[in-house]
DNA sequence: CTGAAAGCGCTTACAG
DNA sequence: CTGAAAGCGCTTACAG
C-alpha cells in the first residue's frame, strides 16, 4: 500500500537514512539538528557525519507540520514601480531572515482581486501575514485573524481599532508639508492625492488641510490620482492648465512628485522651485538622483521595517503582546525643488531637515 | 502519547473535521478538494458545504509532504534597487501564481553569503530555484541540482554548458549598441562595466568590444563597476576626466546609465547628446522619465519571464525536456542621449528602435 | 463511487 | 542521554 510518487528524479535523504549510518535512532538524529540541549558529544558528532556524507537536510515542511509553524510568512505586495515597495521587501526579507523566518510573496493581479490570493495564504499555512498593499480590501486581513494568522499591516492601518499595523506618520508628515510651505511663502496650494481609498492618502492629505487651516490658508485645490505616474501627470496637467494655478504643490508619494515635475518643467516649462515648489512623501532613492532633488517627508525603511518584525515576532513568540498600531515618525528633507524658509532648516546626518516652529527650541 | 503543540491560538480546522460534519470518509474530503473525477454530486455538495461552515481549507503543507511538491518556487534576487529586478519580480509573481505556484524570496545578505540562503533553500523543499542574482556563485546551483532541486538562471548563464537559463540577447544587444554609435558619428568609445563576475556584464561588453572591432574602431576606454550607483558615478568621473575625454558612453545597466548622465550634466556641464551620448541596457521605467530619455537597449521582461515559467515547468511538468539556455532578443530604444544615424530607424509601438544594417531590408 | 489504511519526514512526551 | 512510538494533515493504491 504503499503511495506512489510522482517520478521524482531522486528520492531525498531523509532522518532515517541518517539514522541508519550513524547507527542510532531516528529521534537522535532529529534532536541533533533541532540542538536539543540531551545529546552526546559522541552521538551528535556521529550523526553530523553522517549527515555530511549523505548531503542530509531537514526537511522544513515535515517540521511544519508537526510543529504547526511554518516559519513563513507571507507578504502581500503591488505597486513594485514605486520604489518604496522593493526597498521595503529587501530590507524585511533580511531581517526576517535573521530570525530563521523566510517570505512567501504574494502579488495583487492585474484585477487587483484579493481573493485567490486569500486561499493561497490560508493553504500555506503562514505564520503571519504582511499586508503591504493599499488597494487589497481589509477582507482578507479579517478572514485572516479569523483562522488564527496574525495581520500585520504595513504602510496602512486597519479598520479595525487596535490591529496590529506600521506606518509612517503621514499625518503629522502633511501637516509638515503645510508648514514648510506656509513658511516658505508660498500662497496657492495643491495636493494630488494618492488612492482614495487608502489610509495614506487619507492621513497625508488630511494632515495637509490641518496645516494649511491651523496657518489660516485656504484650503488646497485637489486633484484625484492614485499612486502612479498616469494619474500624477494627469492631475499635474489640470492643475497647471488652470487660470491661476498653484505655487506649491504637495504629492502623496515621490513618484507621482516626480512625474508632477518632469510635467511642469517639460510640458509647462515652469522653473522648479522659482515658478512652483513640489515636495513628495516617501523619500525613496529617486528623490535623491540629482535632476530631481526632490523636497520628500521621508519614511524611514529601516524603521518602519524592524517595527514590523517586531510586531510579527511579538504575536508569534510570546503570547502577551496584544497587536497594537504603530506609527514611526520622519523627517521633511528639504532639497531643491522647494523654495525655502529663512528659518527653521537644520542638518542631520548630512541631509537638511525641517523643524516646525513647535519642535525647535530654537529662538530667532 | 499526543505531541504537545506549541500554545497554537486556535486549532485549525482539518478534513478530518470537514468529513465528521459531512458524514463521509477523510479521504472523500481530500478527493473532493483534489478536484479527484470519481465523486458522486451528492458527495461532493455535502463535502462543499461542510467545507464552507467550517472555514476549511486544505492545508498545503500537508499535501507538499505526501506529493513530494510544494509548488513553491525559490527566487533568489539581489540589485532591488535595479528597477529591472522588481519588474521581474512582480511579472514573475503573477504567471507563477497563474499555475498554481507561490513564490520563496530569498534576498542575499550584506556580506552576499549563499550559504545560509542555501541551506534555506534546500530545507523548504522548493519545487526549483531561480538564480535571479549576478553575484550568487554558480555553486549553489550545483549543489540544488545535486539535491534533484531544478536551477533557472535569470539574466544570467551559469559555467554549466547546457543548464537552463534566460537571459536577454547581452552579445547582440552590446554590438548593436557599437553599431549604432558608430553610425551617429561618434570617435571615442568608453564602456562603464558592471560587476566583472557577471556574464551579464562579460557578453555585454564583448559584444561592444567586437562590435567596435568589426567596424574598424579603437577598443572603447572601459572603467571597472558594480552594476550600482557609486560605481558609475566614479567611473564617469574617471572617463570625464580624461584629457581626451570619450564622445559615446556605453553603460552596462540603465542605472548606471543615469548616474552617468547626471554626473555628465551636473558636474561636468555637458550637454547630452550634442557633447556626449549615453547609451544603457535594460530599458527600465526610469529609462523612459522624461528628464532622462535614455537610449537604452531592451530586455523585455514579460518574454523572459514566459520563458522562464516554460522552462521551470517543462522541468516539473514533463520528464523529457532537458534544461537549455533561452536568448531573448532585445531591442535597441533609441531616445534623445545619443546623436542618432541619418538612417536605420524605424518605429515599432510607438518606439524608435534601430535596426543595424544587416537586419533591415530597405535599401537608401 | 466510497472507505480503511499506509505513509510522507519530521518532533516530542514517555520510559528507560 | 537514548529509543520506540504516536501523530501532524494530507494523498492515493487497494478492496469493495
Amino acid at each position: 500500500m504503499t503511495v506512489k510518487r510522482p517520478d521524482s528524479p531522486k528520492r531525498r535523504v531523509t532522518s532515517t537514512d541518517v539514522a541508519a549510518l550513524a547507527n542510532v535512532s531516528q529521534s537522535a538524529v532529529s534532536r541533533v539538528f533541532a540542538h536539543h540541549p540531551s545529546v552526546s558529544d559522541k552521538m551528535r558528532r556521529a550523526v553530523l557525519e553522517a549527515a555530511r556524507t549523505l548531503g542530509y537536510r531537514p526537511n522544513a515542511i515535515a517540521r511544519s507540520l508537526i510543529t504547526q509553524r511554518s516559519r513563513i510568512i507571507g507578504v502581500a505586495m503591488a505597486y513594485l514601480d514605486n520604489q518604496f515597495y522593493p526597498e521595503v521587501l529587501q530590507s524585511l526579507s533580511r531581517a526576517l531572515q535573521a530570525y530563521g523566518y523566510q517570505i512567501l510573496l504574494f502579488t495583487a493581479d492585474e484585477t487587483g482581486a484579493a481573493d485567490p490570493m486569500l486561499e493561497q495564504v490560508l493553504s500555506y499555512q503562514v505564520d503571519a501575514l504582511l499586508l503591504a498593499s493599499v488597494s487589497l480590501s481589509s477582507h482578507i486581513a479579517e478572514e485572516c485573524e479569523l483562522a488564527g494568522i496574525p495581520v500585520i499591516m504595513f504602510n496602512r492601518t486597519s479598520s479595525t481599532p487596535g490591529a496590529a499595523s506600521v506606518t509612517g506618520d503621514n499625518f503629522a508628515g502633511g501637516r509638515q508639508v503645510a508648514e514648510f510651505l506656509v513658511a516658505g511663502g508660498h500662497q496657492r496650494f495643491a495636493y494630488i492625492a494618492g488612492a482614495a481609498e487608502s489610509s495614506t492618502n487619507r492621513d497625508r492629505e488630511a494632515g495637509f488641510c490641518a496645516g494649511l487651516a491651523a496657518l489660516g490658508m485656504a484650503q488646497p485645490m485637489r486633484v484625484p490620482g492614485q499612486y502612479d505616474w498616469q494619474s500624477a501627470q494627469a492631475g499635474t496637467r489640470l492643475l497647471l492648465g488652470r487660470p491661476t494655478r498653484p505655487d506649491a504643490i504637495f504629492a502623496a508619494s515621490d513618484l507621482m512628485a516626480i512625474a508632477c515635475l518632469e510635467v511642469a518643467r517639460t510640458e509647462f516649462g515652469l522653473s522648479v522651485p522659482h515658478d512652483l515648489s513640489i515636495v513628495g512623501f516617501d523619500d525613496v532613492g529617486v528623490a535623491r538622483w540629482p535632476s530631481y532633488q526632490l523636497t520628500s517627508f521621508a519614511q524611514p525603511v529601516e524603521a518602519m521595517v524592524s517595527a514590523a518584525v517586531t510586531l510579527i515576532l511579538e504575536r508569534l513568540e510570546s503570547l502577551a503582546a496584544p497587536p497594537r498600531p504603530i506609527v514611526i515618525p520622519g523627517r521633511l528633507i528639504v532639497r531643491q525643488t522647494t523654495r525655502h524658509p529663512a528659518q527653521g532648516l537644520v542638518v542631520e546626518d548630512g541631509e537638511r531637515v525641517w523643524r516646525t516652529p513647535s519642535e525647535t527650541t530654537e529662538g530667532p
